[in-house]
DNA sequence: ATGGCAATGTTTCATTGA
């Protein structure tokens, strides 16, 4: 099975990259971030007749993520947000994927340092950590995948001097991904060998991405349970120099069934 | 030189993202 994640900046724009990157990458999960639409325009009929079912919460302008499936792969039990965390902002989606329980979170984005979205994102990143603590309890082979809106460590980020201290890269921000980790989660990307230089966005001003500057904020965290099943986890940076790309590249994890 | 781009709705600017 191999479970794919990528934010799009607008699903409504970015809809033919899904399609086409989908036909090039017929993963049995693709996890979108940063749909940026509502509910009734999804676009679930172009997908279905793509081959996967959507499973989706969403809101015009910002937030909003979706699990796409697979039509032949069986998915059940759909949850929406964080359950008892009071959240206007549509940013989870979960479901029980091929026995695989796959969540799919947009964490914010935190805006700077101190601000009232920093404060927000990190009472955020504290209240999913204790929701997928007990998730794991139930669901011992989870996979929870999308923008965490955190670069782990400093080999995550194109120049650490100019972005220490930043948002992204703070340390509460750093602290509050590896506590997520901390409850049986393992970052799949850094299973490998990878290549230095690794990201996943790269600013869309500057010449970011030709110039590599980018950060590695979008991540595939594995349980305990179904680590040693996991063979691979790339980013396919290609997609980035697309016409009209999102700033975001696809991660993709490949497991052994 | 500390900007620069892209998407969206409140649209011809302000807001947000990262």
């Amino acid at each position: 099975m191999r479970i794919a994640t990528w934010n799009v900046n607008s699903l409504n724009v970015r809809l033919p990259h899904v399609l086409d990157w989908l036909e090039r990458n017929p993963v049995e999960v693709l996890a979108l971030q940063e749909t940026k639409v509502a509910d009734d325009r999804f676009p679930a009929a172009e997908l279905e007749a793509a081959g996967y079912r959507a499973h989706f919460i969403g809101q015009k302008t910002y937030n909003g993520v979706a699990l796409l499936v697979r039509l032949a792969t069986p998915a059940s039990a759909i949850v929406a947000d964080i359950p008892g965390f009071e959240d206007d902002q549509k940013r989870v989606v979960s479901a029980t994927i091929d026995g695989v329980r796959v969540v799919c979170v947009y964490v914010p984005n935190g805006q700077a340092v101190g601000s009232d979205k920093y404060a927000y994102k990190l009472r955020w990143m504290s209240a999913l950590k204790d929701w997928l603590a007990a998730e794991l309890v139930v669901h011992p082979k989870l996979v929870v995948v999308g923008d965490f809106n955190v670069a782990p460590e400093d080999r995550d980020v194109h120049d650490p001097a100019a972005w220490e201290g930043q948002v992204l890269c703070s340390a509460a921000e750093r602290d509050a991904l590896r506590a997520i980790e901390s409850i049986g989660l393992a970052d799949a990307f850094r299973l490998f060998e990878q290549p230095p230089g690794s990201f996943t966005w790269w600013d869309y001003r500057m010449l970011g991405f030709q110039k590599g500057r980018g950060l590695r904020i979008d991540h595939v965290l594995v349980s305990d349970a179904i680590r040693s099943a996991c063979t691979a986890c790339t980013v396919d940076r290609d997609e980035r120099k697309k016409k009209q790309p999102s700033d975001h590249a696809p991660v993709i994890a490949t497991f052994a069934s």
